[in-house]
DNA sequence: CTGAAAGCGCTAACAT
DNA sequence: ATGTTAGCGCTTTCAG
């Protein structure tokens, strides 16, 4: 790379003139300015990132953790933080968790060597199962910001970015019985994780408070070792009389949908189905799921923004919760509403 | 963050000494080191990390360019990379090219201001459309290494990682005919690309060279702002005696499925179709979708290595291109066999 | 065994 | 208008 050092020699100018040239001290005459701006573009001179890094303690740069980038969900909120931080003039390094608590504690590690000015992350699943947070509020304790996004902790003090789980499981819940539906079964790979518990609790709660509904709640989970499609099956077995679907993870709702179609129930005649899966998925369905849409992108672009007020007033130790607004997406799983 | 400096204040010795015991110099007295040490772990002490690569002018992180990151072959690409990389040390920064020429150029030339070692990157579809990729080699001009993987173009010599597109789709087509197939169709909605056009070549030679088969090779193109189911059912009536479909890109078997599920064609009795899909999209398809796999880890994996060797010998100046085995995986909408 | 000094590339206060 | 110097945090050569 081309550094001042050489565009002073080859100008025979002092290295601090060359700086100031570029730019445009009012201390330097135009002529030199001309001279040096002149043979830095010819030279194609680009100050180097990290000697100003080092100069400002700053580096422009944000440790995005990711638990699962095969998580459609998490892919477009990293696309989302990519592009704002972009815009903003912000890099950003992504690390992958994997869901594993030891690999988030490493990365957090790693990063809080000067790497990045701070953190965006939605917490790993192994971590919220332990409730094992131990390492986030270590680097919040350094006084690094960490915005967490999605998958929140109570126990952890710092600005987050989330939707409101249990209104809009609560709202979708709500609208299969106006549909006049009496046998409702909530679908979850993700009773771990903190969104989703909130999002049954809202599925729970709208049953409960309804007078006219008998049957108890029931929640069907499908772990990380067992197969979607085995699990929906049975339960379609087990709950023959079921006339509605709440699935509150990105493919539960599309591989139930699939299910009733082999099993001739007719959708949504005889069975409402609402996921919360993002419209990537839509393409493979027919009818068309209706979905909860979350805003992933809003999520995303938010989070960037939270983290850099955070930066540019770090002192304040307020912080703050963004809630991202859901949208309840009737499409042709649900009856239509007149 | 705590410095050398802070530690020898406390310590009462130069920063050299604190220095030379953190690595164990010789030079230090075993009584120093044991001091410095103990106090640096009570502190938390790290090196700076940006000092660092100031120092070495290296920053052991890679800048990954990904052209669409709602894609799954890049998302997965991208989680091998950060796997392998992170393995061996390094970081990755990654930007989202979005298919645009823009996008890429923007990304190659802020990041070579010192901020990474090199890149790793696919070419955005309008560099590839627009076959220029001069962006590209000025990077590759100032010495800095580009391992290109999947997308590559033959102007630029670096180092890169593809599959043999043209291998697979001859051994999926072939396959096809094997079974007796007479109307086999190709879909792509990647025509535009480098692997979509070596791809459909395989497919036109696997069916020119075979003396048995009488069709004019068929190709359907969807382009961007068409709707692939669409064009998929129209398909369907223009060609009703189709008995064989090659989808090349990642989504269009799938919906190729569910179009002819509705349709009422038996497959694979009367229809076979092979997919260039992720084995993620299995979960929605019933019959499972027999697929060309593209290892899709071992290119991500293979790219980290690649670019490390490079780095490694910097100066050696022939480029190697890996191509990374595919393999056919037949299962439900292929006829068994025997 | 320990310390001083230079240098990585840059900026900015302080001379001249 | 231009130059000198110090310093960001670290390593390393050279002196003591």
């Amino acid at each position: 790379m081309v550094t001042l050092k050489d565009l002073a020699e080859q100008l025979n100018v002092s290295i601090s003139t060359v700086s100031k040239a570029l730019h445009n001290s009012e201390e330097i005459s135009p002529e030199t300015i001309a001279r040096v701006k002149a043979l830095a573009e010819h030279l194609n001179y680009k100050p180097n990132k990290v000697a100003i890094s080092l100069k400002n303690n700053t580096t422009n740069t944000i440790g995005v953790i990711i638990p699962n980038i095969l998580n459609h969900f998490f892919a477009k909120a990293l696309y989302a933080i990519e592009e704002e931080a972009s815009s903003h003039g912000y890099n950003i390094i992504t690390c992958l968790s994997d869901e594993k608590k030891s690999k988030e504690m490493n990365s957090l590690q790693l990063l809080s060597d000067g790497s990045v000015d701070g953190f965006i992350m939605s917490i790993a699943e192994e971590s919220q199962i332990d409730n094992d947070t131990e390492h986030i509020k270590a680097i919040l304790n350094q006084n690094i910001p960490i915005v967490l996004f999605d998958r929140v902790s109570d126990d952890i003090i710092c600005d987050k970015v989330i939707i409101d789980d249990f209104g809009a499981a609560f709202e979708a819940t709500k609208h299969l019985l106006s549909e006049g539906r009496k046998h409702i079964v909530l679908i979850s790979d993700i009773d771990n994780l903190s969104v989703g518990k909130l999002r049954t609790n809202g599925y729970v709660q709208a049953l409960t408070e309804n007078e006219d509904y008998k049957e108890t709640p029931i929640v069907v989970t499908i772990s990380k070792n067992e197969v979607a499609d085995q699990k929906i099956n049975v339960l379609f077995k087990e709950y023959p009389l079921i006339d509605g679907i709440i699935a509150i993870d990105n493919t539960s709702g599309v591989i139930a949908l699939q299910k009733a179609f082999k099993l001739n129930y007719n959708v949504p005649e005889d069975l409402s189905i609402i996921g919360f899966s993002d419209d990537n998925v839509l393409q493979f369905t027919d009818p068309k799921l209706s979905t909860v849409s979350q805003h992933t992108i809003d999520i995303g672009k938010a989070s960037v923004n939270l983290f850099i007020d955070r930066l540019n007033n770090k002192a304040q130790n307020s912080t703050k919760t963004k809630i991202i607004k859901t949208k309840l997406i009737l499409r042709d799983t649900t009856k239509p509403v007149f």
